[in-house]
DNA sequence: CTGAAAGCGCTTACAG
DNA sequence: CTGAAAGCGCTTACAG
C-alpha cells in the first residue's frame, strides 16, 4: 500500500494525501477527512525512507559513546534520547568501546548522509578532522572536549571541579594526597590532573610524582594502582580518583589492605553515579549533571540542524562536590 | 558529488560506478581501478538513503529496551551491537523506560520500514499484536518473552533458575525464605515467583503469603519491602530477590536493621551484574549470559532478515548459580 | 564487461 | 484548495 493507492481510494491526488499527512492545514477539512478515513481504514503507513530520500533529511542522529555499559554515559544518553524523541528524531547508537578506529568509522554515517547530525561523547580524533567535520555537518561534543576547538561543546569545568575535590581533602587536614588519573591520552584525565595539581600548589603542598598514578577506567585498574600507592614508604592518607567506579576499586584495595575508609584513607571519586550511594562507604564525589548535559547537547544539535544561530559555543554545566562517608570525619 | 559525477570523471556510466562499489567482481580490473581512483580523489561517499530507498532495506535494526541505564540490559545491548556492526547493520536505540506506550510507538519504525527488523528486550504488548507483527516483520524477543508465543525468543529458563536459587537457600538450612518479586505484570517476575514456589513446595516448606512481596525494579523499593519483611512477627532468615540491584537494597535494609548478612539474613539476587562483585558482601546470584543472549538474538534476527529458516524458535541459554558472600556460611 | 533506462515512494514548486 | 509533473541518487534487469 503506497500513497498513490490511498489517493485513488480517496479520489484525490497523491499530492493531496501527502499534504494531509505533512501539512494538514493546507487541505480543506472535507478532503482531509475523506483521506484520513481511507488512511485509517487501510492502515496506511508512509514509507519513511522515501520521505527521507525526498526531503534529504533522515530525522536520525548519531550518538557516539565510549562505553555504553557505563553508568555515567547511559544517563547522558538518556538526556539526549528524551530530547531527540520529543523532536521526532531517532537515535543510532555508536558504541566505540574506547576504540578510536570505531570512533572514526562512525563518521561515515555523517558523510553518507545516513544521519542528520552527531553528538560525540568521546572525542579522541584529530582536532583538524573534527573542525572540518563540524564545518560541514551538525556536530556537538559533550562530556569530552578538545582544547581550543571551535565546535559546540557541553561539559563541566573539569579543572575547577578536580581542584575543588582536592581542596576538600586538604581542608580535612590531609597533606599526603595522591591522585589516580584516567588514561592520560584523554583530555578529561589531563584536566582533572591539572585541577589536582593546582590545588596542591596553591596550598603549598608538595606533589610527589609517585603519588600520581595513571589508571584505566575500571574497578580493577584502580584497585591495583591503589595497592601500589599504599605500599609506598610514605603512603598517602587521601586519594582523589578519576571516577566513581575507580574510587570503589580504591576503597576495596584499602579495605583489603586492612585500612578503614575514611579514617585511614579518605577517597573522593567523580561523576556521582547511582552506585556511589549504594556502595559502602558512600562516595564523596563530584556530581556531574549527566542528564542535563545530554539534554543540552541534543538541544544544541537541533539548533545546528535547523540552522539556528548559536549564541555561544562552550557550555559549562554546573557540577557540585557531594560530601559523603568516604571522606567524612565524624 | 553524486554517483553520476563520479561516472563522468571516470568515463563510465553510473551503473558501473555502482557495480564497483557493490559488486566489484562484475567489473574489469582496469575499469575498477580507474573508478576507484576517481572515488578516492574526490572522496566520494554514496548517499546511503538513496541506496536504502532503491534496495528497500535500511540495514538498520531497532532494539527496544525497558531501561537503558540498567547494568543488565546494557550488556545485552552490547552483544546485539557487536553482531549488528559486524554485519554492517546500525542499531537504533528505543528506550521505553518501562512505558508500554513508548514500547508500542516504536513499532511504527517497523511499519514505516525505517528498520529491517527489531529485537524486543521488553515484551509487554498483546500476544496477538506481537504475533501479527512477527508474521510480517523480522522480530526477535530476548530476555522477556510471552507465554506460548510462536516468535523467536532467547532467554534463560527463569523458573528453573529461580528454583535453583531458592533451593540453594534451603540447602543452607533455611526454612523461612521470603521472595521479593519484580512487578508481577511482567512475566519474568511471575516465572521467578513460580520457581520459588516450586522449590518451597517440593521441599515441604510452607509458603507464607506475607513472605512474598512485590517490588519495583530498583534499590529503594526492595529496601522498603525488606524492612516490611523484617518487621514481621517471624521474619524470614533468607530472601531471594528479583534482581541484583534490588538485592543490594535488601542487604542495605538488613544492615540498617542491625542484621548481618549472611549470618542473620541470607540474600540471593539475580543477573550477576558487575556490581554484584563490588558490593559488600558480594552477591550470591544467578548469572545470566547477558552478552550471549544479545548475540544470539541478533544472530536470529539476521537469519529472519535474510529469509533463512530457523531450526527452532525457543533458545534457552545456560544460567548458573554463583555462590558468594551474601549467602555463604563460612 | 558495460550502458541505457526504469523505478523505488515520496514532497513540493508551480500552475490554475 | 488541488493536481500534474519533476526529481531526490541510487541499483539492477535487460540488452548488447
Amino acid at each position: 500500500m503506497k500513497m498513490s493507492d490511498v489517493a485513488k481510494l480517496a479520489n484525490v491526488s497523491a499530492a493531496t494525501v501527502s499534504r494531509v499527512l505533512s501539512h494538514p492545514d493546507k487541505v480543506s477539512a472535507e478532503t482531509r477527512q475523506r483521506v484520513m478515513d481511507v488512511i485509517n481504514k487501510v492502515n496506511y503507513k508512509p514509507h519513511i525512507v522515501a520521505r527521507q530520500f525526498r526531503t534529504q533529511e533522515t530525522k536520525i542522529i548519531l550518538v557516539v559513546v565510549p562505553d555504553i555499559t557505563s553508568a555515567f554515559f547511559s544517563q547522558v544518553l538518556r538526556g539526549i534520547e528524551h530530547i531527540a524523541v520529543n523532536n521526532d528524531y531517532q537515535v543510532i547508537l555508536g558504541d566505540t568501546e574506547n576504540d578510536i578506529e570505531r570512533e572514526n568509522s562512525y563518521i561515515n554515517l555523517l558523510l553518507q548522509k545516513q544521519v542528520d547530525g552527531m553528538v560525540l561523547l568521546t572525542a579522541r580524533l584529530d582536532k583538524s578532522k573534527l573542525e572540518e567535520l563540524a564545518s560541514e555537518f551538525p556536530l556537538v561534543l559533550a562530556c569530552e572536549y578538545v582544547d581550543g576547538l571551535n565546535v559546540p561543546t557541553v561539559s563541566i569545568d573539569n579543572v575547577s571541579s578536580a581542584r575543588k575535590a582536592t581542596e576538600h581533602l586538604i581542608q580535612l587536614g590531609h597533606t599526603k594526597i595522591a591522585h589516580i588519573t584516567g588514561p592520560i591520552s584523554v583530555i578529561l584525565s589531563r584536566d582533572r590532573l591539572k585541577g589536582y595539581k593546582q590545588a596542591m600548589i596553591s596550598n603549598d603542598l608538595e606533589i610527589d610524582p609517585a603519588y600520581i598514578q595513571e589508571g584505566e577506567v575500571n574497578f580493577e585498574s584502580s584497585y591495583n594502582q591503589t595497592l601500589k600507592l599504599l605500599s609506598l614508604s610514605t603512603p598517602p592518607t587521601a586519594i582523589f580518583v578519576f571516577n566513581d567506579e575507580m574510587a570503589m576499586g580504591t576503597i576495596k584495595a584499602a579495605k583489603d589492605s586492612g585500612l578503614t575508609v575514611p579514617d585511614d584513607l579518605a577517597v573522593v571519586g567523580f561523576d556521582n553515579i547511582k552506585m556511589s550511594t549504594v556502595f559502602e562507604p558512600n562516595l564523596t564525589t563530584i556530581d556531574q549533571p549527566k542528564y542535563e548535559i545530554g539534554k543540552k547537547a541534543m538541544e544544541l544539535l537541533l539548533k545546528l540542524i535547523n540552522g539556528e544561530p548559536l549564541k555561544k559555543k562552550k557550555f559549562v554545566m554546573k557540577d557540585e562536590l557531594i560530601i559523603r562517608e568516604s571522606s567524612r570525619i565524624e
